[in-house]
RNA sequence: GGGCGCGUAGCUCAGCGGUAGAGCACUGUCUUGACAUGGCAGGGGUCACAGGUUCAAUCCCUGUCGCGCCCA
């Protein structure tokens, strides 16, 4: 007998090591059953589960569960990643705490840092972090119920990983798609190296223009006055830019202004890039500081004069008493001074975007270095023509549109890091700095023997590479790239890419130009997008807010197939983000109890399955309308995860499982139950089982966990093993009468529980029900329904009558009307003004009818199906309304 | 500034040409042998606003106003 409650956390923890040690996830890569394949987005190895993860992981499992019931030989691909910049921060900021700092150039001992590490030592630490936490997320994604195959899972900095790496930038290096370049980069001046595009997030800040008079030469009364937010950068200023039609300025064109400060003498050019009525319309130009000035810069051949150091601290390149000072005492020293020469016109409130390092969460500095680039305008080229052609489709489709944006537009790719996490790029420099990139030292060396003629010491790029650069690769360096192995010739493409749209352009994109590089194909079929997980209040979950909801705990109170079953009803907003709250996790919880409950009453009533029990063979109505909702409900589920609408999944089960099975089903069939032994309770105890163990499959990908305990439970287990390899239902047919029949008995019992309900009938009260006009039909019906009717109505006797008697409830259920004699219970008044609230309903609904079949344009347009089912429905609404009058009538005769 | 999305019941959201829905919250009532993590019944909505298309618009189109996200 089970429990009176579920109780998740037990189960929980038997049910997932069971499936995993009887090898219920892994892949079969040489079966014959066609290949249905999801790569996870790695999490970073370090990190612990979040919301975001929840869902994600759960949409993927629910994809994976069904297609593995469907048949399919599934693989999920798990692993983790390496996350440089986010990992080494990570142990960076656990070190600080003992005292240890990174021997990085221009580090020095402090009282803080009394030690520091080399890069070897450094890397040591991380990876001892990394054995400490590194089971951490993969633990918790069992918690959740992933059916990843574990005995597949992969690091971006495994063996096989990083020979695809190398392989990959040795490749494209030999292709001219990686080079190194000297432009401009965003600089993060706290972690110390350079970052890509999509790592800098632009804030809003309120900050102040400043007017500076530059004097000009030749002309000592004369100045032209620039507007600049950043005061600092004019120490590297090599031009001032005015608009050609500018009649403020266009005078001083070819002429020359004193950079005051420093004494150089800068051109006054003419460019597009001067906005008139933007500040005082002249701009100062600081090529090597702002990726604008850069192209201005450009154009007029003005010189970069790098002034910051890597700790964006100014260089020698300015005058000696400004040296060493960081950029903003800098702007504070030098509002100061210009202000002390006069040459401070203004200053203004004003509120711009500034470049933040997302990491380092200090503002970036265009800084002009060598970096390693891709060129992702050549990657994206297959990329592009794949998702135009539909070999890559989104869901939903705006996401095609969202990748297109970003991948027509694209911009080089830099994709060296000057940390120390990571994939070292494998490329050598011999002492005139000539670069060999080879997949190994000893084959640089060869190469280097070759162009040099003897040899001579190498020296490694010490840089390493964009995180993003390994998981690029994730969808075939997991199954075993650059080797042909048999997983790589079978899950390749894989199906489905599940993942939020925040990574869209790190990842996918990526994932997208390195796969149909590589591979012969797109890395996968379909990218499946889904919203951020928010707060209530719409609020992005962050530690600094408070407002983070942990998805473990989550699952310690409610189990995780109620948060499963949350995230999936989550998961339809077609909005960025998803609105979570914990209330809809309790309400989660409350279904699987129920559906527990309705397992506990089928095993008390003796419900069971007889080994050749056939459905199609019920006699019963009532059990072959049970039949067809379960085909229905069926039917939804299967339609609504191949449409990736994983909500209406959810929905479909819910409604099934508590409106039709608990609310209805069980209710109906109880007479039968607890009557009499005989065949139709034998059909019915089958029926009940059937119903059950169909539904147990249905549910299975949503709640894992209280399936396959109900499976198990219910005797399934021992003919048939776990829930996980069963194959999934196919839907029968529905039954068109018992639809009907059903439906009838449903709103007879309604009817009268809520005429009772609103004339305050004590709950207790068992009434008789008279029935009015019935016909054969109907008399059947009742016969075959009394008992259910007795039950749920709280009805005792029905008896075919002439007439209704005067004290009596009334309700009218098709051609018949029903009276409920109650004597003194009630008050007849009440009753009268029931009536006539029923009948204006009704008749509110026949006028409004009557207007659209009254309109001739409805009539001759619409289609005739609609017009007839409009006349059907007034027939309908206006016969009850009748019978309605006429037992309004009777209550005041 | 450009692009995209969203404004539906008190709250969070489904629905997206032909009878306005769910969960939670709320009201009344019931411990009836599955379940009070529950049953039964009920209240609550000019589907942001203004135009247009259509026999018919919450749904399609245009504009306005709010909110959010992405890219400059």
């Amino acid at each position: 007998m089970l429990d009176k409650t579920y109780d998740p956390k037990e189960i929980e923890a038997r049910r997932y090591p069971e499936w995993e040690s009887a090898g219920a996830f892994t892949a079969h890569p040489e079966s014959t059953r066609p290949p249905y394949c999801i790569v996870i987005p790695p999490p970073n190895v370090t990190g612990s589960l979040h919301m975001g993860h929840a869902l994600d992981n759960t949409l993927q499992d629910i994809l994976i569960r069904w297609r593995r019931m469907k048949g399919d030989d599934v693989l999920w691909q798990p692993g983790t990643d390496h996350a440089g910049i986010a990992t080494q921060m990570v142990v960076v900021r656990n070190l600080e705490q003992e005292g240890i700092g990174l021997a990085v150039e221009g580090a020095v001992k402090t009282d803080a840092n009394k030690k520091l590490l080399s890069r070897e030592e450094f890397l040591a630490k991380v990876w001892e972090w990394k054995a400490y936490s590194g089971g951490t997320i993969t633990g918790q994604l069992r918690r959740l119920g992933a059916s990843c195959d574990w005995s597949r899972e992969r690091f971006t900095m495994d063996e096989g990983l990083s020979k695809a790496v190398l392989k990959v930038f040795v490749d494209l290096h030999k292709a001219g798609l990686i080079y190194k370049d000297n432009r401009l980069v965003n600089w993060d001046p706290k972690m110390l190296t350079a970052i890509s595009d999509l790592e800098v997030e632009s804030r809003e800040v309120r900050g102040s223009l400043w007017y500076f008079k530059y004097p000009i030469e030749g002309s000592p009364d004369e100045f032209i006055t620039v507007a600049t937010t950043r005061p600092e950068t004019m120490l590297g200023d090599t031009g001032v830019a005015v608009h050609a039609d500018d009649p403020k300025w266009k005078h001083l064109i070819g002429k020359h202004a004193i950079l005051p400060l420093v004494g150089r003498r800068i051109p006054i050019v003419a460019d597009e890039y001067s906005d008139p009525e933007k500040g005082s319309g002249a701009v100062k130009i600081t090529p090597a500081h702002d990726f604008n000035d850069f192209e201005v810069g450009r154009r007029h051949k003005l010189e970069a004069i790098s002034i910051f150091d890597k700790f964006a601290r100014l260089n020698d390149k300015v005058p000696e008493k400004y040296r060493g000072l960081d950029r903003f005492d800098a702007r504070k020293k030098i509002v100061a001074e210009m202000e002390e020469l006069g040459l401070l016109d203004k200053i203004e409130p004003h509120t711009h975007q500034v470049p933040y390092g997302d990491r380092g969460g200090v503002p970036v500095e265009p800084f002009l270095t060598e970096q390693w680039y891709a060129d992702a305008k050549k990657l994206a080229e297959a990329p592009i023509a794949a998702a135009r052609d539909g070999r890559v489709t989104f869901v939903p489709e705006r996401g095609r549109d969202d990748f297109f944006r970003w991948m027509e537009n694209i911009e080089p790719w830099c994709i060296s890091r000057q940390l120390w996490w990571g994939h070292q790029i494998p490329a050598w420099y011999g002492p005139d700095k000539k670069v060999f990139v080879a997949l190994s030292e000893e084959e640089a060396k060869a190469d280097a023997l070759k162009h040099y003629g003897k040899d001579v010491a190498l020296e490694r790029d010490p840089d390493v590479l964009d995180t993003w650069f390994s998981s690029a690769l994730w969808p075939f360096s997991t199954l075993g790239w650059p080797d042909q192995t048999a997983a790589l010739a079978k899950y390749y493409p894989t199906n489905v890419l599940v993942t939020g749209w925040d990574i869209l352009f790190f990842w996918v994109a990526r994932m997208m130009m390195m796969g149909m590089h590589f591979m012969p194909d797109v890395p996968f079929r379909t990218v499946y997008l889904h919203g951020l997980v928010t707060d209530e209040k719409g609020q992005k979950m962050s530690k600094s807010k408070g407002n983070v909801v942990d998805p473990l705990e989550l699952i310690d109170k409610y189990g995780a197939d109620a948060l499963r079953f949350t995230m999936t009803s989550l998961a339809a907003s077609t909005a960025g983000r998803l609105r979570f709250s914990s209330a809809r996790v309790e309400g989660s919880r409350n279904f699987a109890t129920k559906l527990w409950n309705a397992t506990r009453f089928a095993e008390m009533n003796g419900a069971a399955l007889p080994k050749d029990f056939d459905p199609a063979s019920a006699k019963l109505i009532v059990n072959k309308w049970v039949l067809g909702e379960l085909a229905r409900a069926n039917t939804a589920i299967d339609k609504a995860l191949t449409d990736f609408r994983l909500n209406e999944a959810a929905t479909a089960l819910y409604e099934f499982i508590w409106g039709i099975v608990c609310d209805w089903y069980v209710e109906l069939s109880k007479p039968v139950l607890q009557g009499t032994d005989g065949p139709d309770k034998d059909e019915t105890r089958a029926v009940t089982a059937f119903v059950l163990r169909e539904t147990v499959k249905l549910l299975h990908p949503v709640m894992p966990f209280i399936t396959e305990e109900l499976w198990d439970k219910l005797g399934h287990r021992a003919d048939h093993g776990a829930l996980i390899g069963q194959p999934w239902p196919a839907p029968a047919a529905t039954d068109a009468a018992a639809d009907a029949e059903i439906g009838w008995l449903v709103k007879l019992i309604s009817d009268i529980r809520s005429a009772r309900a609103e004339l305050n009938v004590p709950a207790g009260a068992k009434l008789k029900l008279l029935v009015v006009g019935g016909n054969d039909v109907t008399a059947k019906r009742l016969d075959t329904h009394g008992a259910a009717i007795e039950r749920l109505a709280r009805i005792e006797g029905i008896e075919a009558a002439a007439t209704a008697p005067k004290a009596a409830l009334q309700i009218v259920v098709g051609e018949a009307t029903y009276a409920l004699p109650v004597g003194e219970v009630i008050d007849l008044k009440t009753e009268g003004v029931r009536l006539q609230k029923e009948i204006k309903k009704l008749a509110d609904e026949v006028a409004k009818i009557d207007a659209k079949l009254g309109n001739a344009a409805f009539v001759s347009r619409a289609p005739e199906e609609v017009v007839e089912e409009q006349r059907e429905r007034r027939q309908q609404a206006e016969q009850t309304r009748a019978r309605l009058s006429t037992a309004l009538e009777r209550l005041g005769a």
